[in-house]
DNA sequence: GTCTATAAGATGATAGAC
DNA sequence: GTCTATCATCTTATAGAC
């Protein structure tokens, strides 16, 4: 009990009625009044903020809607009146970014594709892709940052992981893969798919920081360096890619 | 609410109490009949599967000592017998397999290691390395399988998942570093942890078995085929490992 | 839009008979 | 070792007053 382990995620069982968690030794019942809120409709966006942080670190059962509330700062009445169910809220969350995300993204590598034309490179390429998130959780606020960890679970999770980010992510990353059939043109569209498959769990894994990487390595590395990550993923995948072309006729 | 989308992990915060969950619609009371138990000392055993197998899907907060029970074929009241809180029952799931998990890979490198002093190369140490958490999947039963979703789940958690890998992983991957040092002298520290981070990611998505590949290839690959899964990861590590040596003085 | 009050139910954990 | 019964507490969600 002086140091326990580290239980998992998951998710929402389709039809699992609510399920919740005690919660902590009491949750200091009183005024909520930890974020701003309130005014006017900045109260949707606190609740959201809230979710997002609070999901990121505990799931989607290890956060209850009483701790949401309390952490936005507005009464617990509030959440439903605005999301409805806990689940719709989740799904609230998980959407509020996923346009931005994908959008960006393929606008990225649309746009080195075009200016870019006929002399794209693997890494050039890659490094478009990629570079949008990296940014974002640099610097777009603690919410991004929260919100990719939320996704790297997501991506993580046996149940879910496979579905949801499917129909979230999935349009973008076909049009990367067109455009590395460009770029790979000896390469099958397994070895494609396998080669993004491996860059996929880099990816999710880095943008979660988990801090692993900092005691592994003793502190030499950092999770929290996504400048040193990024330019490491670019060149790890693009050598990966090159490996793999070809493999299968 | 007719297609919902996917909540993810979490893992059990330190000091907070118990947290549950309602349950399904009612959690059918009834005589626990699935599992096989009861007799001798393979009630234990029966536990720790149901657990693995409910918390890999759910996550620690997303699975009640109930249901744990009630796949077990138990009665509730012998899971706190064996294993007292609820949060000591993950860690025995957690410790259980970790021992063989790490002492196998271990034993596998340093054979490679002994077989090919002088000539070892980098694909052959991967795979060394890589292979024994493949094989278990393949053919130890549904319990491997379980438990390496419950890995990959943990890995991905920002909470725990950095503290956790590390107090039951670090080791036998310090061993692998240090043969790599052997294989690529021209890589600083540095270069070895940001490679492993890579096929770190990658590895644990791959064992997750999340079907995601499966969705977004159109069928053309899939999550459960590991023999390629592990083939394509050593020839894209590899190549990714060589990519990024040198790096940095 | 916001809060009070409360319904209706599920949970972790234990005491104690067998 | 195993099960019955139960406590104390927490949870989601919704009326309904303001």
């Amino acid at each position: 009990m002086s140091k326990p382990s580290a239980p998992p995620a998951a998710e929402p069982p389709v039809e699992r009625s609510h399920r919740t968690r005690p919660g902590t030794p009491a949750a200091k019942r009183g005024r909520p009044a930890k974020n701003q809120a309130g005014r006017n409709g900045e109260t949707r966006d606190s609740i959201l903020d809230a979710a997002e942080d609070l999901f990121s670190k505990h799931g989607f059962y290890g956060v209850t809607i009483r701790e949401v509330a309390r952490e936005a700062g507005v009464d617990t009445a509030l959440v439903h009146y605005y999301f409805g169910a806990k689940r719709d809220l989740f799904d609230a969350v998980f959407l509020r970014r996923a346009e931005v995300w994908n959008n960006e993204r393929v606008e990225a590598i649309n746009r080195y594709a075009r200016e870019h034309e006929g002399a794209m490179t693997l890494e050039g390429l890659l490094e478009a892709f990629l570079r949008p998130p990296f940014q974002w959780s640099l610097k777009g606020g603690p919410g991004w940052k929260h919100y990719s960890a939320l996704v790297a679970q997501t991506n993580a999770n046996p149940t879910f992981g496979g579905e949801t980010m499917a129909r979230y992510f999935d349009p973008s990353i076909r049009r990367l893969i067109d455009l590395l059939r460009v770029v790979l043109p000896d390469a099958s569209d397994a070895d494609l798919y396998w080669g993004w498959h491996n860059l996929s769990g880099a990816l999710t894994l880095t943008l979660g920081e988990t801090g692993r990487l900092d005691r592994l390595s003793g502190g030499l590395c950092q999770s929290g360096d996504l400048d040193s990550a990024c330019e490491y993923m670019v060149r790890f995948a693009s050598a990966g890619f090159r490996a793999v072309s070809g493999t299968r006729a």
